[in-house]
Order: structure tokens, then sequence, then C-alpha cells
DNA sequence: CACCTGACTCTAT
DNA sequence: AATAGAGCCAGGT
């Protein structure tokens, strides 16, 4: 699998519905730095779940229809967004098994947490998240 | 080949 | 909380 796209499409097929990543965490396991390269390689698929994919605030990146369309496709799974449009990634952030991806070649991303106090879940304890490893 | 754009993310205001 | 700037890199023009 040398296409990196493909190898970030393998990845985005392993979230189960009713989870969600983000952008940065899902290019630090594929070892690709740049965030906006993930949105990019979403932006040309149409047969992964891409719209499991969101950014690191908890938000959804597209503007316009399609950003709606995302986050009804979400909800029909289950996911809750707050008023600020915003998702909790530390209940719903998928945190994915670090023995498949070692098995795959891919990198363990050194924070799962870090995305989860990201931004302020009022009332979020980021004392008790859950760790990755 | 140069330049622009963005489904990004961090840090610093 | 909102805004700005830097870093990032594949594609399109």
């Amino acid at each position: 699998m040398s296409d990196p796209y493909e190898r970030i499409y393998q990845l985005v097929r392993q979230i189960p519905p009713g989870k969600v990543t983000t952008y940065g965490q899902l290019g630090a396991m594929c070892g690709i730095a740049d965030p906006r390269v993930v949105g990019e390689a979403m932006n040309a698929s149409h047969d992964v779940p891409w719209q499991r994919v969101i950014n690191s605030r908890g938000e959804i990146s597209i503007k316009g229809a399609s950003g709606a369309h995302q986050r009804e496709l979400l909800e029909a799974e289950g996911v809750e967004f707050d008023e600020g449009g915003r998702v909790d990634l530390v209940i719903y952030g998928w945190v994915p098994d670090a023995q498949w991806l070692q098995a795959n070649g891919y990198a363990i991303p050194p924070a799962l947490v870090k995305e989860k106090k990201a931004r302020s879940y009022k009332g979020a304890d980021t004392d008790s998240q859950p760790s990755l490893f």
C-alpha cells in the first residue's frame, strides 16, 4: 500500500459508526504531517465513512450544505452535537486499537487524549480521560 | 516550474 | 471565546 491516500482510507474504514476522529490524529497515524492532506483525501473519496472525520475542536470543518449533510449522517449514527455545534471527543472520539495499528504498520498517536481536552467541554473531567495506551 | 488554495492544527494574542 | 500567523503539503491552474 504505497498510495498514501489508500492508507488513510484503510484507517477511516476502521472507525465504527457513532464514533469520530480528527484529521490530525488520522494524519499522525499515517505518518502524514499535514492534516490538510487528510482533508483533501476525504474530499476525494466516496467510499469510506468520511463523515466520521472532523476537526480537532470537535467541529465539522466543511462549509456549506455538505457540512450540514455530514452532521445529519453523524446524528443518524447517534453522535450528539452541543449548542455550539461541537461533538465531545471524550465521548465520541474513536480510540483505535493499538494492536491493529501496529499490525498494519500505522504509527501510534502520541496523544489521543490531547484532542480530548483540546478545547474545553464544560464539566468534562480531564483527569479521568481514557488513555490510549 | 511558480503560485494559490484549503474538509487542519498550534501557539500566542 | 475569537482572531492572527506560521507551518504544513498535495493538487489544481
